[in-house]
DNA sequence: CGACATTTGCTGTCGCGACAGCTATCGACG
DNA sequence: CGTCGATAGCTGTCGCGACAGCAAATGTCG
């Protein structure tokens, strides 16, 4: 069940898998330079232009934790792209808003994840990439279920 | 053919497919937190075990550049795992060899990534894995001819 | 032989992920 | 009401990837 095969799709940072999502990232990112952004800033842009308030929502978007976000939104905030105002019911919490040269960038990121989807994607079909998308999400459910393991209890999952 | 499925697979860092790779590369690390190693040190011990000899070779095995190689061998120099010496026939080049203290660590690396495997491919069968690793190769030769026409000439495939 | 392009490895810089630890605030409960 | 656990966000630290730029050594070709 388990071969050689599933072993090099794991081995460290020669991992295909790892491989392939990098050199994705690396690539949207050639495509966004001259918008001046990072893959992950075109994402947090999007995300916070369809109102996506607080960075702890924030960061379950764009993946990361909430130090990344922080620091995310300080690089965006210091590119004058958005602005931390104060939640008015938590003030723990903080609020995500895109300034107007942040609102400017947002209708012009999509076409750029569009480009790099028809390139990576060329020669794909519809099923296939049904599939994909099956066999990468049920990876990340292992992957969760063993983290759950650890801190939780340790015997659901048959 | 290239839908809203494709969309998400490649939007920026919520990527499935970066933060698949990212979290595989993160549980293979939690697993050789015991030996004090990260996913790319392990990987490239176990390169550098099979002989592979100068920086510029393992680069390619572990899947980074040179700059990345210079600074992992550094580190892993400083753990006393490694050493670097001259090439016998080539004065610009180095030859990476494992100490014994690096050569004892090789053995253990192995079933952690069979573990990790075992663990990510839970309820695959060998025919998917098959097909994953079809995709992925094929996605990475796209994004790879992707570069070849930035650089070279711009108008073979097809 | 000598100029020139190439290869090899190194350094600096930036952005990012993961982890640990901290403060302020909130909420729930005795 | 006061304690106490959970939550939101921040900072420090480390390892890594990508990019740019550099020096030494090598190979090539006129």
């Amino acid at each position: 069940m388990i071969d050689n095969r599933a072993f090099e799709l794991v081995l460290g940072g020669g991992s295909l898998l790892a491989q392939v999502g990098r050199e994705l990232t690396t690539e949207t990112e050639r495509r966004l330079a001259p918008l001046g952004l990072t893959a992950q800033q075109a994402a947090l842009l999007l995300h916070a232009a369809r109102g996506a308030g607080t960075p702890s929502r924030l960061k379950d978007l764009v993946g990361t934790d909430t130090a990344g976000m922080t620091r995310l939104l300080d690089r965006l905030q210091a590119k004058g792209l958005l602005r931390r105002a104060r939640h008015p019911r938590d003030r723990r919490s903080v609020v995500v808003e895109l300034t107007e040269q942040g609102q400017a960038l947002v209708p012009r990121l999509p076409p750029v994840f569009g480009q790099v989807s028809r390139q990576v994607f060329d020669g794909f079909g519809p099923e296939e990439l049904e599939v994909m998308t099956d066999l990468l999400r049920r990876m990340l459910r292992n992957l969760a279920d063993g983290e759950e393991e650890l801190a939780d209890g340790e015997d659901e999952e048959v």
